[in-house]
RNA sequence: GCCCCGGUGGUGGAAUGGCAGACACGGCGGACUCAAAAUCCGCUGCCCGCAAGGGCGUGUGGGUUCGACUCCCACCCGGGGCACCA
C-alpha cells in the first residue's frame, strides 16, 4: 500500500477531534504543562510563518504530553484591529464580517496542520463575552489608579486619525504603516506602566532570551542621577535631571524644551517675539524632520536667567528643540565642556565653556580652545568643595564624583537623588472603531464615571458607516447615556488599544465561557502560569512588555486572590507564581522569501597569468555576459580574492586590490569588497513582494507531516532564513521511508548478534540525543537524529541480520519519537501495527544507558595535536593500555622517529596525544 | 555612539576544550529503463599526488592550552535594539 497523505491526514484529524483526544482537563494527580503560542491575528490566510512558529510549539507540547504531563495547548484569535477597518474603507466590507470570515478560513487551515489545539478553549477577543472582561479589567485598573486620564504630548497619526503608543512609533513613523506621526498635547487614557519600570527590569525567575531582556532594558532606559533645582528671575523653580551632577560647577547655561511650561515666565519682553517664533516653528516640525537634521542644533535665547544652586552664578536660559519635553524634566543644565551636544550648541552660539573635569597627564583644559567635549575620566576642578574628587567612567553612585555631588546636593538642599526612566506611560485609548469599548462615562458636570460589572459589556454597535474616522462619537448609544445619578452623560468613544486584548488572553483560554470573572480560579489554580511561550521577537517591547506589566498590575489589584486561595487549598504553593506571565520564552526566526539566483558581478580589469586583477566590481543581476571582462555569479570570497562562476566554463579567480572600485547598489554609500559575500538576495516573505509560499498548496502536494518535518529540519529555528523549495524533497523522502519501514513485515535472514546490538545501541543513543535536543529547542538536530536512525533501519532491512525484537523495538521507537513532529503518519502506522490506542498518549521512549553505551571506541592518536592514526579500543580501556596501544602503532612510531617525547596526554578511551620535539 | 546576537563546504546547517563539516539539499559517476520520472548504489571542504600519503582549512590578527569552531583580547563584516535620553 502506498503512502496516501491526504486520506491519512484528514481521517485522523477528524477522528482525534471526534474522540476529544486533545481535550485538556484539570487533573491534580498529574503534573501540568501550559504551552502557549502567540495569539494569531486573523489576517486572512495562514502563511508559512504561522506554520514555522506553531509547529515546534505543537511538537514540544506533544513531547511534554508523552513525557507524562497533562498539557494545555490552546488557540484563539486577536479579533480587533485596524486591518479590519481598512478593509471596510477599501472594499466596503463590515469589519465584523471581514474578521469572522477570516477566522473561519484560518480555523480550517490551522486544523490542516494537525496541531493538538484544544478547540473547546478557543477565545476570540472581538466577541462580547471576551471583551466584557477586557472592559472589566480596564475598570479595575482605573479604580486602582493604574489607568488614568491625563494630558501629555502624544503621538498623533494623521493618516490613521488616532493616537499611538510610544512603542508603536519608530523613528517618528508608525511602525506598521510607515506614515509619519506628529507630537500633540492631548488629554488621553494611560496605564502607569512607568511605576513598574524597576520591577520590569528584573528577569529573575524567568528563562527568556538575552536579546529580549536587552531590548526591554533598553526600552525602559533606567538612568541614575539627581534632580537639581535652579531658580529663575521670576522666583520659579526650574528643575533639571542630570546623570552628571558632578559637572554642575561647569553648567554655563540652561536649555528648556519649546513646550516647557515655564518658558513663558522665563522669557523677557525683549525676546518674546523671537521665542514665540521659534516655538511656533518647532511645533510644526515632525519628529522625523528633527531626526533628519542630525546634529545641527537650533535655538534662541529667552532673555531670562537662572541661578545655579551650587555656586550662585547666573546662567542664561535658552530654548532649543534638542531638549525633549518627554524626557526628564524637559529642561537641562548645559555643561558644554563635558557633553557633546551642549558643546556643539555653545560653539554655535558663542556661549561660555568651563571645564570642571581635568584629564590626567594633560595641560589644564581651556574652554576657549577645546576641540570637543571631554567625557573621560579625571579629577574634579573649579568645583569648590568637591575639588580633587576622582571622576571614573562608572555610572551613577558607582562613580565617586557623582556620588559626592549627590551627597553635597542633598546636604545643601539643592537637589535630590533621582532615577529617571526613558519609558513613558502606555497610551491606551484609540480614536478608532474596531476595538474593545471602554467602560467609562463622561458626565455633563465633567466628572468621569466607571461602569460596574452589571452594566458590562458596553457593546460595540455594528450599525455604522465608515469613512476612515471612528463613527462611535456620533452613534446614539455613545452620544447619550444616563449616569448613575440620573444625569446626562456621553460614553467614552475611544476604544482600547488591541494590545490590551492580547495582554490577558492566556487567562481567558482557561475558561472562555466563564461568566462571573475573567477566568475560573479552579482552572487557573492548576494551569497557571504559562510554562513555555513561543512566538516572534518583534513583540519584544510591545506585547511581551505589556503582558509582564499586566500580570503585575492584576496581582497588585488582587485579581488572583481567589486563584491563590484555591491553590492553597490544593496544597500548591502560590509564592511567586503571579509575578510573571511566561516562565520560559523562545522566539522563532523569520522565514524569508526564496533566494533569487543570478546575483551577477561585472568585473573589469587586467588578466595576469591565471588570475585577474580587478579595477572595478559592479553587482548587476541583469548584466549580459559581455558587460565586462568577467561576468558571473560570486561563488566564494576569501579576503579580497573572489571565485566567479561565469555562465560557461570553469571558475575564474579575481583579485580585488584596495584601489579597485566596488559598487553594490543595494548597500548605500561607498562599498568595499568585504560586503560582497553578505549581499544575498533575500527578501522578507510578504504578499507585496509576490514571493509567498502557500502552505495549502504544499499540504496538497506533500502532506502536513512532510511540511512540519521540513520546517523543523531546514532551519536553525531561532534564526530562520530564506525559504528553499528544493530542500523539501529530503524531508519527503524521509517520510516515505518511514512509511516503507513501518509497513514492512520484517523477516530476519541470518541473525547476527553484533548487528542486532548495533541497531539497539543506535536506538537508545537516538533517544538520548532527542531528549537533549528538544529541551534546547534544536529541532533541526531532532529531525537529523531521526533521519540517521532511518538510515540504520534501511540498512538493517536490507541485511536482514538483526533480530525480530530489535527490529520491532527500533521501528516503534522511530514512530514514537517522530510522533510529535509528524503526528498523522505515525498514528496511522501505529494503528496498522496493531495498537488500539493513540500513539499520542503513549509514553516517550526511555533511553537505556547500558544499551546505548559503546563497547569499542575509535581512539584517536595524535602527535603534537595532529591526528596521525586511529585504533579500535575497548570502551573500558585503561590509561596505561591506551598509551601502550598508541606506542604500538607503526604510524605513530614513524612520526616519533628522531624525536624526544616530552609528554603524553591520555584521555582514554577517546584520545592519546604525544608531545614530542626533534 | 551604546547594548544584544551572529560569521563553519556550492547551500541549509552539526559539533560537553579532544577525529571539523553529523543530517540533508545540490552536484558528479553508475544501476534499472526504449526513454524520462521515481527508486537504488558510490563519490563529493580546498590544494598537491597515478596512488599511498601529505599540506591547508571554522571572518582577520594575537593570546591561553599538550590540544581552540568552542575560552580570552583587539579588529573587520552582517543582523537586531536604543539614541540630541541630559
Amino acid at each position: 500500500m502506498s503512502y496516501d497523505h491526504t486520506t491519512i491526514e484528514t481521517t485522523w484529524q477528524k477522528r482525534w477531534e471526534d474522540e476529544g483526544l486533545y481535550r485538556s482537563v484539570v487533573d491534580w494527580d498529574r503534573p501540568k504543562h501550559y504551552a502557549l503560542t502567540m495569539l494569531p491575528y486573523p489576517s486572512g490566510d495562514l502563511h508559512m510563518g504561522h506554520w514555522y512558529a506553531m509547529t515546534p510549539s505543537d511538537a514540544r507540547a506533544r513531547y511534554m504530553r508523552m513525557k507524562g504531563y497533562n498539557v494545555l495547548f490552546p488557540i484563539g484569535f486577536d479579533g480587533f484591529g485596524l486591518p479590519a477597518e481598512n478593509a471596510a474603507v477599501q472594499r466596503g466590507v463590515h469589519p465584523a464580517k471581514w474578521t469572522w470570515e477570516n477566522i473561519g478560513r484560518m480555523r480550517t487551515q490551522l486544523r490542516s496542520m494537525g496541531a493538538m489545539f484544544d478547540w473547546q478553549r478557543e477565545a476570540i477577543s472581538c466577541e462580547p463575552k471576551y471583551y466584557k472582561w477586557t472592559e472589566w479589567l480596564f475598570a479595575q485598573m482605573f479604580k486602582n489608579n493604574i489607568a488614568y486620564r491625563g494630558e501629555a504630548m502624544v503621538n498623533w497619526s494623521p493618516s490613521l486619525n488616532t493616537v499611538l503608543a510610544n512603542e508603536q512609533v519608530i523613528d517618528g513613523v508608525d511602525e506598521r504603516n510607515g506614515q509619519p506621526v506628529i507630537q500633540k498635547l492631548m488629554e488621553q487614557w494611560f496605564f502607569s506602566i512607568t511605576n513598574y519600570a524597576d520591577e520590569l527590569l528584573s528577569f529573575e525567575g524567568i528563562d527568556w532570551p538575552d536579546a529580549i531582556q536587552a531590548q526591554q532594558s533598553n526600552w525602559i532606559g533606567r538612568s541614575e542621577g539627581a534632580k537639581v533645582d535652579f531658580t529663575t528671575e521670576a522666583g520659579d523653580t526650574l528643575t533639571v535631571f542630570t546623570t552628571r551632577p558632578d559637572t554642575l560647577w561647569g553648567a554655563t547655561f540652561m536649555v528648556v524644551a519649546p513646550e516647557h511650561p515655564l518658558l513663558g515666565s522665563i522669557t523677557s519682553e525683549t525676546h518674546r517675539e523671537s521665542v514665540d517664533a521659534y516655538v511656533d516653528q518647532a511645533s510644526k516640525r515632525t519628529e522625523l524632520e528633527r531626526i533628519e537634521d542630525g546634529g545641527d542644533k537650533t535655538g534662541v535665547f529667552t532673555g531670562g536667567y537662572a541661578t545655579n544652586p551650587v555656586n550662585g552664578e547666573n546662567v542664561p536660559v535658552w530654548v532649543a528643540d534638542y531638549v525633549l519635553i518627554s524626557y526628564g524634566t524637559g529642561a537641562i543644565m548645559a555643561v558644554p565642556a563635558h557633553d557633546e551636544r551642549d558643546f556643539a550648541f555653545a560653539r554655535k552660539f558663542g556661549l561660555t565653556i568651563t571645564p570642571v573635569v581635568q584629564p590626567p597627564d594633560v595641560d589644564r583644559l581651556d574652554g576657549a580652545t577645546m576641540q570637543g567635549a571631554y567625557v573621560g575620566v579625571g579629577t574634579m576642578v573649579r568645583s569648590g568643595p568637591l575639588d580633587g574628587t576622582i571622576v571614573t567612567d562608572a555610572k551613577g553612585r558607582q562613580n565617586p564624583s557623582v556620588s559626592a555631588a549627590i551627597d553635597w546636593l542633598v546636604e545643601n538642599g539643592a537637589g535630590l537623588e533621582h532615577v529617571n526612566y526613558r519609558i513613558r506611560d502606555w497610551l491606551i485609548g484609540r480614536q478608532r472603531y474596531w476595538g474593545s469599548p471602554m467602560p467609562m462615562l463622561h458626565r455633563a458636570d465633567g466628572e468621569i464615571e466607571v461602569l460596574e460589572l452589571d452594566q458590562l459589556p458596553v457593546v460595540l454597535p455594528e450599525d455604522v458607516e465608515f469613512d476612515g474616522r471612528s463613527p462611535l462619537k456620533e452613534h446614539p448609544y455613545f452620544a447619550s447615556a444616563i449616569a448613575s445619578d440620573g444625569s446626562e452623560a456621553r460614553r467614552e468613544s475611544d476604544t482600547l488599544d488591541t494590545f490590551m486584548c492580547s495582554s490577558w488572553y492566556w487567562f481567558r483560554y482557561l475558561s472562555p465561557d466563564f461568566d462571573t470573572a475573567p477566568f475560573d480560579p479552579a482552572e487557573a489554580a492548576y494551569w497557571l502560569p504559562v510554562d513555555t511561550y513561543t512566538g516572534g521577537a518583534e513583540h519584544a517591547v510591545m506585547h511581551l512588555l505589556y503582558a509582564r506589566f499586566f500580570v503585575k498590575a492584576m496581582r497588585d489589584i488582587g485579581i488572583f486572590d481567589d486563584t491563590i486561595a484555591e491553590m492553597t487549598t490544593r496544597g500548591r504553593d502560590p509564592e511567586g507564581l503571579f509575578d510573571e506571565p511566561f516562565l520560559q520564552l523562545r522566539n522563532q526566526g523569520q522565514i524569508l522569501g526564496e533566494t533569487r539566483t543570478g546575483d551577477r558581478l561585472v568585473i573589469d580589469g587586467n588578466a595576469e597569468g591565471q588570475r585577474i586583477l580587478a579595477t572595478s566590481v559592479l553587482l548587476d543581476s541583469d548584466a549580459s555576459d559581455d558587460a565586462g571582462l568577467v561576468v558571473g555569479e560570486l561563488m566564494r570570497r576569501t579576503e579580497n580574492i573572489l571565485q566567479i562562476a561565469p555562465t560557461e566554463g570553469g571558475n575564474v579567480t579575481v583579485e580585488v586590490p584596495a584601489e579597485a572600485t566596488v559598487d553594490i547598489p543595494a548597500i548605500p554609500g561607498t562599498n568595499d569588497v568585504n560586503q560582497l559575500k553578505h549581499h544575498l538576495e533575500v527578501e522578507r516573505m510578504s504578499k507585496s513582494r509576490g514571493n509567498v509560499v502557500n502552505p495549502d498548496d504544499l499540504v496538497a502536494k506533500y502532506g502536513a507531516d512532510t511540511i512540519r518535518t521540513y520546517l523543523m529540519f531546514a532551519f536553525e529555528w531561532q534564526k530562520g532564513g530564506p525559504w528553499d523549495s528544493k530542500g523539501i524533497v529530503g524531508s519527503h523522502r524521509f517520510i516515505e521511508d518511514v512509511w516503507k519501514l513501518g509497513t514492512h513485515s520484517y523477516k530476519p535472514d541470518a541473525i547476527d548478534d553484533a548487528s542486532t546490538a548495533d541497531l539497539r545501541r543506535k536506538v537508545h543513543q537516538t533517544i538520548q540525543r532527542i531528549d537533549q535536543a528538544i529541551v534546547a529547542f534544536k529541532w533541526n538536530t531532532v529531525v537529523a537524529a531521526l533521519m540517521s536512525l532511518r538510515n540504520e533501519l534501511v540498512e538493517a532491512k536490507r541485511s536482514g541480520a538483526v533480530s525480530d525484537e530489535a527490529w520491532t523495538e527500533a521501528v516503534d521507537a522511530l514512530l514514537l519519537m517522530l510522533a510529535p513532529i509528524a503526528p498523522h503518519i505515525t498514528e496511522e502506522l501505529w494503528n496498522q501495527r496493531g495498537h488500539t490506542s493513540s500513539i499520542h498518549v503513549e509514553a516517550f521512549p526511555e533511553a537505556d544507558a547500558t544499551v546505548a553505551k559503546e563497547d569499542t571506541i575509535t581512539m584517536v592518536l595524535q602527535v603534537n595535536g595532529k591526528v596521525r592514526d586511529r585504533v579500535e579500543v575497548s570502551a573500558e580501556v585503561t590509561a596505561a593500555e591506551a598509551e601502550a596501544a598508541a606506542m604500538a602503532s607503526p604510524k605513530i612510531q614513524q612520526w616519533l622517529d628522531g624525536t624526544t617525547i616530552r609528554k603524553v596526554i591520555v584521555r582514554e578511551p577517546k584520545l592519546v596525544n604525544i608531545v614530542a620535539t626533534p
